[in-house]
DNA sequence: CGAATCATGTAACCTGTTACATGATTGT
DNA sequence: ACAATCATGTAACAGGTTACATGATTCG
């Protein structure tokens, strides 16, 4: 239930329409958050509702007007309080080590074809998270903590996965015939 | 929508009811799958109309009957085509990072207690995953490759998030005064 | 000329969680 | 005596996704 909270979290920044939330969303949060259109929406109905954001209609010329979404008072100490409370462990569902833990049941190669691409998949999103480190650093712009923050915390995540995963193919690979692939679990 | 594959999975080594279901992953995959005893119920009844299980019900005694779910062929090749289907990428959703990124709004002592209390909880996750690995190390039985691989896939995440944190509580504590915490982000 | 972008939203659906309900048995 | 465990489930709600709908503008 906390998407309440990174909507305020954005609009503390600056006002924002629905719009602009979601490509906020897209650009800067991607890698730890992703929020959908019809529930941004959905949502800022809520908040204003409870009074923690009020619409200013900016007219649109040809397209619809924008609303464009003020936080409140009440919104930013319902975002403080948020912050300063302690975290609820988010629940884990995670389909490829789904995958790995049922890997028994397919033939040695199949398990190491699922390895292989996995692999593949996190290397570019290490490799994405590289290249937006790459740009902020060469920007003249001072990086707030927060934000660099955030993104260290998925560089390193992203970067022990790609570890992971390069073992397991290792191992995959070059012990079909003897060898206990559980050594050192 | 996997935890029907979820439970085909579990269904492939041996029959078990809808209890014994809840208890094989609160056991053995809670790590990177939480499941939910109303979903596993409903789930179950949707494969039950699928005929990828069927029931046999077993009396109970004093008890309510056992309904124990067996996996048929279609309930096997089902699983079978998951399990070799490309993985679709897991949603992000992590509270914990939001904080992070939205820290800037807060005192710096506060993000630094957000970050300690993190830390603690990480380090009692990474605990528990040594202490399951250790148990499996002394038993005398063989442990099958898939849930090895599942278990140091936990253990190599959690390592390297209580690195982050680490260096990110560090860094919080050392640098009030002086110096960019985007130093190497 | 067609696709993408800007900008809004609604309706229906699927998934997951919480709370409620039952009733015997075993352990403290 | 009281709580926990065994074993089933239902109802209501919260959170998230997909598909649908509109209509001008800009880019290739």
């Amino acid at each position: 239930m906390s998407l309440r909270h990174a909507l305020l979290g954005f609009l503390a920044h600056r006002p924002l329409s629905g719009y602009d939330l979601k490509r906020a969303f897209d650009q800067s949060a991607a890698f730890f958050w992703t929020a959908d259109k019809a529930q941004i929406y959905r949502t800022l109905a809520e908040l204003q509702a409870a009074g923690q954001v009020e619409v200013e209609r900016v007219p649109g010329g040809p397209r619809p007007d924008r609303k464009v979404q003020h936080l409140t008072p009440a919104g930013r100490a319902a975002l403080d309080a948020w912050l300063r409370a302690p975290t609820d462990p988010p629940a884990r569902r995670e389909p490829f080590v789904l995958k790995l833990f049922l890997s028994d049941l397919l033939p040695p190669d199949d398990r190491a074809a699922l390895i292989a691409v996995e692999l593949e998949r996190a290397r570019a999103e290490l490799a994405a998270l590289e290249a937006i480190a790459a740009e902020l650093r060469a920007s003249p712009e001072p990086i707030p903590a927060g934000p660099a923050l955030a993104l260290r915390a998925g560089l390193r995540s992203a970067a022990a996965w790609v570890g992971f995963l390069e073992e397991a193919g290792g191992a995959a690979a070059s012990e079909p015939p003897e060898g206990d692939p559980s050594q050192s679990p």
